[in-house]
Parts: structure tokens; sequence; C-alpha cells
RNA sequence: GGGCGCGUAGCUCAGCGGGAGAGCACUACGUUGACAUCGUAGGGGUCGUUGGUUCAAUCCCAACCGUGCCCA
């Protein structure tokens, strides 16, 4: 017997363990089936659970489920990033807390000590993968530092190397002085800041008193001021272009340049240029051959460049003193205040230094190329479409791809320096050693490079490195490429864009054929969630109040393409209900002794209301099948709802009462034992289509209702039901029934009659088929309808309430209950739905050029509508008249 | 500045060329042997504004207003 509630907590732990100890998740590569891969995005080892992972990640379980249960063999392949800078942050900062430096460790030890990190605590999101129900092929579970995947880092590397897609070069780069490393362009943030912008004044050589005024809003960086830009059609500046500055506080002569970028419309007009600090600055100076003085330490302290006074200030100290020395000399003309963006490390917070250094790139132009024409080809397509937009507008702006970085926890780069400096790339040191040998005809020592690479160089290979590439293995040749790709759009740039390139020039194809792109999880309010905010929900806290799968069916629910999930936990709590509801509807199938039959043929039912039922049943399986295959996950969780609660637990459970039900001592209703197949066949179909949303209460139901309990939800097959299963009739003959009692409930509702009160009706001008449904279906009506006779024919009564069902007129002889007043209200009411319904009809057909335009179907479909309307206005009105007559 | 969205019932959102929908909230009633984490019934919308296309527009197009995000 089931518990009288569901409690999540109690049966989530040990399903999930059952499922994963009967390998049901792992895909089987000696199948015959199809494959179905889903690569799963790993997330950071340093990571816990937060609601855009329980997004991804149920729907990705949605598709795997459904995916596995429909036939195909499932790859849903799980892992997990070392994630460079945010590992070693955690690592450095719990070293710190022992006042350990990372330094006093040296590489090797730092290492080491992550290593410790990750065995202790990098379990941590995938324990909390499994509380979510995720069904990935664990055993095959891979970390980006895995040695495999490392072998086939390494591989790329020289590979690309050596077909000079990969270089070494002197750029500017984005900095990052607190982690004092180099970062790409996506890992920069631009933040809106209020700034000020100084306008400083620099003399003129030789022109005693003459000065050029220069905005800035970085003052410090004039310490490495190699020149000043103007427009060359500023008429203000024309006759100094060629002439030079004294730059101030330094004493440096410095040229005066014509340049368009200088916009005569900013500031002054004239613009300092500090090439080695400033993007645009260094585009000017390499066309103006202005010098490269970088004034900068790796900390971003002012260093020996500059003049004694400022070294060794910070960047934020450096800009008060040279503010402070420039007033002094009079020569701060002016300060506004300016709002501009200000590039920030996304990780460390701290505004970025565009620095001057080497390092390594990778032409991410050439690889581009291919990526694009294969989303342009349709090779691979983006779902909602409109992504591929952004993915265009980025891949065919891209820039090299700086992927080096100066940490030590990652893929330490396989290149290593001569004596002279001579770089030699290859897999292993004794290849590097061999070469270096025949390079110098003698054997040398060499220095290997030691940074490593950005993260996302060796996730980029993830599709074909965790199935064992460069070994060319069973599940390469199976399982790539995937299906299907799920994520959210702030990783088509650093992810998506990055394994297409890898994925068609290593494997000469496309990694995924579809990039589903879902929306972003944000507060009720529809703002982000951040912990700064102090808005953000934990899926944990979630699962724990309301059970795993109320969550998932929400973030289901939710997931339309296009828009963002505004997340309300009144959602949750709303959809935790669905799931008592499913609960309870079983209970009521075990009290009735609805037991499998396995002799119950769907096809051979006799009762319409169980051939009613089946059909139910097909379309909410097609409508399921095909919303989640078009990636309508909140159209699949729709079609359930309404099924579910509103097809089998209002209509179907209640009119097999009267069947079910006999009351003591009469006999058992001839149509019992079929009905009682019929509903265990009808939530045991329903049990599976949940299954992918709500994987946990629908394998407890199973093992109760199951024809086959011994086995799995999980393992079971989709259900193969034949559109013709649905009797067209049988729908149509409940769909009546259905608007008879609720037409009867709604008249006595309105009418205030008493709930309780059984009450006569009579159908007058019923037709023959009418005839057979009202007998067919006497009890039930009587019983949901609270009537206390159903009787046919004959004259209405006087002073009955009526109402019109199709070709039927209702009467409820209640004369001594109502009040005439309020009834003919009601029935005036009513009257005016309709008229306003004819009027609409009426002014559409009255149109000559619908009349000539419109389609032949279109036009009958509004006659059609004007008769049945006129006929039931008609009838109302006859309605009225009767009661009039009486009142 | 460029790009992408969104504005439909009090709230959150489906629908997207021919009869305005759901959930929640709200109101009234209800101890009917599955379920009060429930049942029954009900109220509530010039589908942002203005034009255009069309026989027909919430839906397509344009402009505008409001709002959000991404990129510079």
């Amino acid at each position: 017997m089931l518990e009288k509630t569901y409690t999540p907590a109690e049966v989530e732990d040990r399903l999930y363990d059952r499922w994963e100890d009967s390998g049901g998740f792992s895909a089987d590569p000696a199948s015959n089936a199809a494959p179905y891969t889903i690569m799963m995005p790993p997330p950071n080892v340093t990571g816990s659970l937060h609601m855009g992972h329980a997004l991804t990640f149920t729907i990705q379980d949605i598709l795997i489920r459904y995916n596995r249960m429909a036939g195909r063999d499932a790859l849903w392949q799980p892992g997990t990033d070392h994630a460079g800078i945010a590992t070693q942050m955690v690592v450095e900062r719990n070293l710190a807390a022992e006042g350990i430096d990372r330094r006093d460790l040296g590489r090797e030890g730092f290492v080491d000590k992550v290593w410790e990190w990750k065995a202790e605590s990098g379990g941590t999101i995938v324990n909390q993968l499994r509380r979510l129900g995720a069904s990935p092929d664990w055993p095959r579970e891979r970390f980006t530092m895995d040695e495999g995947l490392s072998d086939a880092v390494r591989k790329v590397f020289v590979q690309l190397y050596k077909e000079n897609l990969i270089y070494r070069d002197k750029r500017l780069v984005n900095w990052d002085p607190k982690f004092q490393t180099a970062i790409s362009d996506l890992e920069v943030e631009s933040k809106e800041i209020d700034g000020h912008l100084w306008h400083f004044r620099y003399p003129i050589e030789g022109e005693a008193g003459r000065f050029i005024v220069v905005a800035t809003t970085r003052p410090e960086t004039m310490l490495g001021d190699s020149g000043v830009a103007v427009h060359p059609e500023d008429e203000r500046y024309k006759d100094l272009v060629g002439e030079h500055a004294i730059l101030p506080l330094v004493g440096r002569r410095i040229p005066i340049v014509a340049d368009d970028y200088a916009d005569p419309e900013q500031g002054s007009g004239a613009v300092k240029m500090t090439p080695a600090h400033d993007f645009n600055d260094f585009e000017v100076g390499k066309r103006h051959d202005l010098a490269m003085i970088n004034i900068f330490d790796a900390h971003a302290r002012v260093n020996d460049n500059a003049p004694e006074a400022y070294r060794g200030l910070d960047r934020f100290e450096a800009r008060k003193a040279v503010i402070a020395a420039m007033e002094v000399e009079g020569l701060l003309e002016k300060v506004e205040p300016h709002r501009h963006t200000v590039p920030h490390g996304d990780r460390s917070g701290v505004p970025v230094e565009p620095w001057l250094t080497d390092q390594w790139y990778c032409d991410a132009a050439t690889l581009a190329k291919p990526a694009i024409e294969a989303v342009e080809t349709g090779k691979t397509v983006f779902v909602p479409k409109n992504w591929e937009k952004t993915y265009f507008e980025w891949m065919r702006n891209i820039q090299p791809w700086c992927i080096s970085r100066q940490l030590w926890w990652g893929h330490q780069i396989p290149a290593w320096y001569g004596p002279d400096g001579t770089v030699f790339v290859a897999e292993t040191e004794a290849e590097v050693l061999a070469e270096a040998e025949r390079h110098y005809g003698k054997p040398v020592d060499l220095t290997r490079d030691e940074d490593v690479l950005d993260t996302w160089f060796s996730s980029a290979l993830w599709p074909f490195s965790t199935l064992g590439w460069p070994e060319q293995t069973e599940h390469l040749e199976r399982y790539y490429p995937g299906d299907v790709l799920v994520t959210g759009f702030d990783i088509i740039f650093f992810w998506v864009a990055r394994m297409m390139m890898m994925g068609l020039h290593f494997m000469k194809e496309v990694p995924f054929h579809t990039v589903y792109i879902h929306a972003l999880v944000r507060d009720a309010k529809g703002q982000k969630m951040s912990k700064s905010k102090n808005n953000v929900i934990d899926p944990l806290e979630l699962i724990g109040k309301y059970g795993t799968d109320a969550l998932r069916f929400t973030l289901t629910a939710m997931a339309a393409q296009g828009r963002d999930i505004k997340l309300d936990e009144n959602r949750v709590e709303g959809y935790r209900n669905f799931a008592t509801k499913i609960w309870n509807a079983a209970r009521f199938c075990e009290m009735n002794g609805c037991v499998v039959d396995p002799a119950f043929d769907p096809a051979a039912c006799s009762e319409t209301v169980n051939k009613w039922v089946v059909g139910e049943v097909v379309k909410t399986a097609d409508a399921v099948a095909k919303a989640i295959e078009a990636y309508r996950f909140n159209e699949a969780a729709s079609a359930l709802y309404q099924f579910f609660w509103g097809t089998f637990c209002d209509w179907y459970l209640e009119f097999t009462k009267p069947i079910l039900q006999t009351p003591d001592g009469e006999a058992e209703h001839p149509a019992a034992a079929e009905t009682r197949a019929a509903t265990a066949w009808a939530l045991n179909r329903a049990l599976h289509l949940l299954h992918p949303i709500m994987p946990y209460i629908t394998e407890e139901l199973w093992a109760s209702f199951g024809e086959e309990a011994e086995q799995l939800l999980l393992a079971r097959p989709w259900p193969d039901l034949p559109a013709d299963l649905a009797d067209a009739d049988a729908a149509a003959e409940m769909g009546w029934v259905v608007r008879l009692i609720s037409e009867v409930r709604s008249i006595r509702s309105e009418m205030n009659v008493p709930p309780g009160a059984r009450i006569p009706l009579l159908l007058t001008g019923a037709s023959a088929e009418t005839e057979a449904r009202l007998a067919r279906h006497q009890g039930l009506i009587t019983r949901l309808a609270r009537l206390s006779e159903l009787t046919t024919g004959g004259a209405v009564p006087a002073g009955a309430v009526q109402g019109v069902l199709d070709e039927a007129t209702l009467a409820l002889p209640i004369a001594d209950v109502i009040d005439i007043d309020q009834e003919r209200a009601r029935l005036n009411k009513e009257i005016g739905k309709v008229e306003s319904e004819i009027a609409k009809i009426d002014k559409k057909l009255a149109n000559e050029n619908f009349v000539a335009k419109a389609p032949e179907a279109v036009i009958e479909e509004n006659k059609d509508r004007r008769a049945e309307e006129q006929d039931r206005r008609d009838r109302l009105a006859a309605a009225l008249s009767r009661l009039e007559a009486v009142g």
C-alpha cells in the first residue's frame, strides 16, 4: 500500500543508486541501435550546482532519457573541467589560510596540492548532478587534465604549431595584474565606471608658452607617452603636426602626429599616445613608428622606465601622484566627470591592464572559416535559429586567440627553448631533445616554456578527446559526431565556436548536428542571479523542499524557446502539487485493484470510456514525443500536465468510479475488469511519458504498478502507440458527456443549488444519438452532475432552469429553489454572449470581399458556426420566454 | 553606436494570419472513501501605440514608446 503522500527524500537516493548500479545509464557500443550522443558541457571542478546547471542538465537528461527509451543507444558523456584560473585561485586561497604562498611550494609541489584538492572536493558538482537525477554514462567520466585528454591537447598543439596555426608573438594582451596572467578577450568584462577626464597641457617644443591640451581617463599612463595624435583635418592643430611636445614630469620629446583615430569632437581633439598600454594607441603607434614604452611590471606597478619618483607605485597611486605633480606644475587644465567603460578581469574583478608581452596565439581566423561554412550550409544548426547570427557575427570578426596563461595549473605548453632562444615544439621531451640535438649538432639543455594553455583550449577538444582521440577507438568511431549540444548563449563564443573549429580541423566533421541554446535562469523579478545581489536560489534547497521532480518539471515547463526563465518558488510548489496528484491517482488505482492485466489490448476495449482514455493517452504520447524532438520542452510539460490532471484525474477516474465502486452486496459491474485493466494501462503509459521529466516519482510508482516491475522504467521502451488507436467516435462521445456535466454543474453553481442536493434533469429535443449516449453514460452523468433522475423527451416543465447543449435543451425543474429574476439575468447574459458572437460572424459574412476571396472552407466554417450560434440563441430565447410565462 | 529579444488576464508566461489560452493569485461554494499539496463553479484581456499589407492581423511589415541582454 502506498503511503498517503509522496516523500521525495525517502526515494530519491535509493532509486538513483539502483539506476546507477543497474548500468542503465551506460551506452552500449555493441548494440545495433543507432547512437544518440550528447556531450555534457563539463562543469568546473570547483563549481557547485546553480540554477543554470539545473536547467541545462535537466534538459539534457530529458533528451537522453527520452532517446534511450525511444530505442537509441544513448551516450551522455560526463566530466569536469580543470578550470585553470578558478581552481588555482581556490587552492591558493586555501593555502593562504595556512600561511603558505604557492611560490614556497614550487610548481610541482603546488600542482600536487591542486590534485589533492581535486581528489577531496572535486566531486562536489558531480554528486550534486546525481541529486538532480542526471543519467550520464558515469563510468566514462573524464577530466580535462586526465592523461588521455592531456595527450590530445599536446598533439593538437604540436600539429597546429607545425601548420603555423599556433605561433608566438609579442602583442598587447589583456593582463590581469591580480593573477598575473594574460587572459583572452572573452574573459574581459566591460564595466561602466564614473571616472574623470583630466585635461593636461603638454608644452610645445621651441614655442615657449604654447601648449597642446590632451584629455585622458588614465593620467598615470602619461609616463609612457610617446606621442600626441591629432586629426589630420583639425584646423586647430594643423601647424603642430610634425612638431614635438615635451612630455611633462618625464621630459621626453614626443612627436605630434596626424591620425584619423583622433576625434576632433572628443575632449580637446588631441590625444596622448601610450602605445604600450592601450590597444588603440598601439595601432596608432605602429602606423607612426612611435616608441613602445612599457612603464608597468606584472603587478601593474610603475617600473624603471618611468622617472624615479614614481617607481614602485601601483597604478592607482601613480595616478594620484601624476595628477598632483601636474597640478603643481600648472599643467592640469581642468577635470571633468566622465562615465566610461573599463575592462575588468571576469575572475579577478580588477581592471585589466593592456600589457606588452610574448604570448602564444592561435590563428582563430583560419580555423573559423570551415566552422562558419558548416553553419552556413546547415551541417550544424542552431535552435533557436537566430543564435546563428550571434555565432556568425563573432566568427567573422574573430581575433587571434591568446592561448597562453601564466599559471601553474593547466596543460603546460609543449615548447622548449634552446640556449639561444630557439623554440622547439613536440609532444615529448625526448623528441624535443633529439630535435635540438639535430639543430645544434650536439646535445643541449632546454628550458621548457612555463606557461599553460587556456582552459578552453582543452574543452574545445572535448567532443573527441573524451572518446579516446588520438586513438581511433570504437567509441570515437561510433559516437562522433554527437547529435546535440545543449548550452546557454553565453558559452557560444567560449566553447561552441571553438569546438566547431577544432572538431572540423582534427575530425574533418562537425562535432554535433544541432546546438540547442536555452534560456538563462533569473530570479522572480527578472534579475540575473548573483551572489552580490543575494538573490541566488539554490537548486539543492528547492530539491530538499519540493523534491527533484518538482524542480525539474518547473524548469521544463518554463523552458520556452527564446525567453529567459524568471523562476518563482511558487511555481515549484505548484508542480510539487502535481507530483502529489500523480501519487494520489496511483493510490486510487491501487485501492481499486487496477493492476496490470497482460491480456489487456488497448485496441479491443468495449467500453467507450476506456476507448476514450486510450485515445487520450495516444494523443499525449504523440504530443510529448514531438515536443521533445522539437526542443519544445514547455509544450511537452504542458501536454503531460493537461493530460494527467485535466483528463486522467479530473474525468477518467471520475467516470470509472461508478464502474469500479459498486455498493456492498451488489454484483460487480460487467465492465469492471476491462476498466481496471485500462486504468492500469493508462497509468503505466503515463508513467513512461512523464519519466524523462520526472524520473523519480515515475520510477517509484512503476515499481508498484509496472507490467514488468522488476525492469526499471529507466530502461523501458517509449510507448509505441499507433495513431489509429485513438477512436474519434469515443472522443466525440466523451467530449459530449464532459460538456453535459459541465453545463449542469455550471447552472447549479450559478443558481446556488446546494452542492449536496440531488436534482432531476430532463433533456428535450435530443437526437437519437444523444439518447443513446445518455443511456450509455446515465450512471456516471447522474453521479458527476449530482442528479436524482435523468429523463428525456416531453416538454420543458414550467419554471425549470434551462440550458442548451447542441441540439438538446436541458431542463432542471427546480422551480421551488430558484429565483426567477436571477435565472432571467443568467439567460440574458448567455444570450448576450451568443448574440455578440453572431454579430461578429455576420459582419464577416456581409463583407463582399470576404465572401469573394476567403477560402471556401473558412466561409463554410463561419456559416456553420453562425447556424449553430443562431440555434443556440433561439433555444435560449425560448427558455427565457418559457420562464417569462411562469413569472 | 551595432546586433538580438521582449511588451497578451493582478502575477508568470504559452499561442503567432480566420472562434483570446494555461498555471498561480482572486471570489463563491464544498467533510461526495485517491487527493484540502484537494474538488466544483466564477470574475478578469481595446493581445504596448500608430500606420501599412491582407477579404481577414494579437500573429506579417514599418515607425514610435517602454524594457532587457550581447558586442563595441
